[in-house]
DNA sequence: GGCCAGGACACCA
DNA sequence: TGGTGTCATGGC
């Protein structure tokens, strides 16, 4: 079973290739990006990424220079722009609390200890957490989402019910400890999500079908 | 015009 | 612990 996990990886890299993850210039941006992102389409983020370069507030200076109301102005293409200007300016009220600004600081932190202080912020849950452990602070931790569960459970590797953590321990139990690797895993992965792997898949055109055990049983009732 | 998108939190049983 | 409502814009 080792090798399973990782061979599905392997399909998924020859089809679609590698996704240069994460699409952004500095670590700041990708924590503003991965709270930006939560449950929104990764394009209307980047309407509001846009508008923030567009104001020069794309780092933890001047994002707490704004007032929130004027950070909620220039995200509202991202939705729930209110919730996230609060959960941006809780993030660098943190961080100019405890490291004077200094995100480097912050993220060379253990493991362990920069996931507990992440998630004791709010509005970082576990994926936002996870996203910046592993895209921004570049430490080997698998990022899990919605397209992980719903992928996998369909391949009937694990239980749709499965939570967030045990999820994340089968992968992490499954692979090698590579940043490379999980980089590279979980971009794949939202990528195959978006593609294929929908709320109503499109199985017949999905290039893991032949490793799909409800895809096998019948080609009409995938997962559902 | 409904569905869906790279979640998290509050509240309830 | 688990289920449900809320937050909101924009493409398809």
């Amino acid at each position: 079973m080792y090798h399973d996990i990782l061979r599905i990886y392997r399909q998924l890299l020859a089809h679609y290739g590698p996704q240069h993850w994460w699409p952004a210039d500095s670590p700041f941006q990708v924590i503003v990006g991965a709270i930006l992102t939560q449950s929104t389409n990764w394009q209307n983020v980047e309407r509001a990424i846009e508008n923030l370069k567009q104001h020069n507030a794309l780092t933890p200076e001047r994002l707490s220079k704004l007032s929130e109301e004027k950070l909620a102005e220039l995200i509202r293409p991202a939705g729930y722009f209110r919730q996230k200007a609060k959960k941006l300016k809780a993030f660098v009220g943190h961080l100019y609390a405890h490291y004077d600004g200094n995100l480097q600081k912050m993220l060379a932190q253990p493991t362990k200890k920069l996931r507990a202080e992440l998630l004791s912020l709010w509005g970082i849950g576990p994926e936002t957490a996870d996203s910046i452990m592993l895209y921004a602070a570049r430490k080997p931790i698998f990022v899990v989402d919605a397209y992980t569960k719903r992928i996998f459970s369909r391949l009937g590797r694990v239980s749709p019910t499965i939570s967030y953590d045990e999820l994340q321990r089968f992968f992490m139990s499954q692979l090698p400890k590579s940043v490379k690797l999980f980089n590279e895993y979980h971009a794949l992965i939202v990528r195959h999500g978006k593609a294929i792997c929908r709320p109503k898949p499109r199985c017949a055109q999905c290039v893991l079908a032949r490793d799909c055990q409800s895809y096998r049983r019948s080609s009409s009732a995938c997962g559902r």
